[in-house]
DNA sequence: TCTAGACCTTACGTGAACGTCAGGGTCAGG
DNA sequence: CCTGACCCTGACGTTCACGTAAGGTCTAGA
């Protein structure tokens, strides 16, 4: 998040595990509307393309907590939950991110959101909501550099990439014309 | 390699390890050219960002094989194996392949650049040689397929980033010229 | 020649992100 | 009400990409 140089080492990065008080989880913004249709983690898992078991560890490491469960205990996801989860392996396989800096990531797009929904609203302080939304902005914004300067290596990369294959091909041509 | 989209999971990919008689690694392309001068595995590893474990990793799995030894054993890099480790580095932090494919992707670059150097030479069959030429283009185009994907989906995911930031900025905006 | 420091191999340890198994509980459909 | 498929919570196992420690070796420099 701080070196997007292609040399960045996986930085260790704190992590809370299994012991430590479950933080929780914004379930998301705090949009407590109707969340819809709720479907089984087993249906949900499907809906992904992620195991069983993945959605129950975003769960034991505060990622995404489903919107419900049934009266018995099993799990239920909404669409919101399955957005979140596809926005998880986005952050994952997209920029790299481990599951912390995931984390990070989305509790900022959560507050963000929820501050954007009651922006208006006359419960908090005026001031101390426009210096929220600065904060959760200035997290944005760093996080735009990171994409950036990885899109923009990914350019290089592929630059590269076309430049060999033109002169690979070029080569198979000159072949062809000569001989 | 074959499923660029955003919910891949990381395929598993056969690995060869420690046991399996080492591959010997085309230990760069076929240029047995002066292979300039040779720096200790401490240097290269400072060089290029890397630990020393890593260097000695990457050897292990037939990644990078320094271009020489001293008389008594110790590692010697040559610019070229810097380059290489460079190369690895790029394709692992920037498109997340795991090491078995940076393989994959190095042993094509290896086996294009040797054939683009004996390519006029003829010491092997003309045909042949435009066919495995032409084979390595392949594989090369299919990389090509998975950088313009990859990049791509992070150009949308800037796009989605940079909406976000002008409609929380707009609505700061607003604030102040109506506060 | 001699030593400090870098390097060697071998081998076990580690953290992230799950996989998998055991021993039960839940629930929709018949 | 009953079954079979699905799900629950631990808890231990696994893979990757190294980290780290041990015990011995090599080599540049004084």
């Amino acid at each position: 998040m701080n070196d997007p140089s292609p040399t960045s080492r996986p930085q260790p990065a704190r992590r809370r595990r299994r012991g430590e008080e479950e933080p929780a989880t914004l379930p998301a913004p705090a949009t407590n509307a109707d969340p819809g249709p709720l479907v089984s983690i087993g249906a949900a898992a499907a809906a992904c393309g992620v195991s069983l078991r993945a959605l129950r560890y975003y769960q034991e490491i505060g990622l995404l907590t489903p919107s419900g469960r049934t009266p018995g205990g099993l799990r239920r996801y909404s669409q919101a939950d399955l957005d979140r989860v596809g926005r998880i392996r986005e952050l994952q396989t997209l920029l790299g991110l481990n599951l912390d800096e995931v984390r990070a990531v989305l509790e900022n797009e959560d507050r963000l959101a929820t501050l954007r929904a009651e922006y208006r609203s006359e419960s908090t302080d005026a001031l101390r909501r426009r210096e929220l939304i600065h904060e959760a902005l200035a997290v944005r914004m760093s996080l735009r550099e990171t994409v950036t300067a990885k899109r923009d290596a990914l350019q290089r990369f592929l630059d590269d990439t076309n430049a060999q294959i033109d002169r690979v091909q070029q080569l198979l041509d000159d072949d062809v014309t000569v001989g």
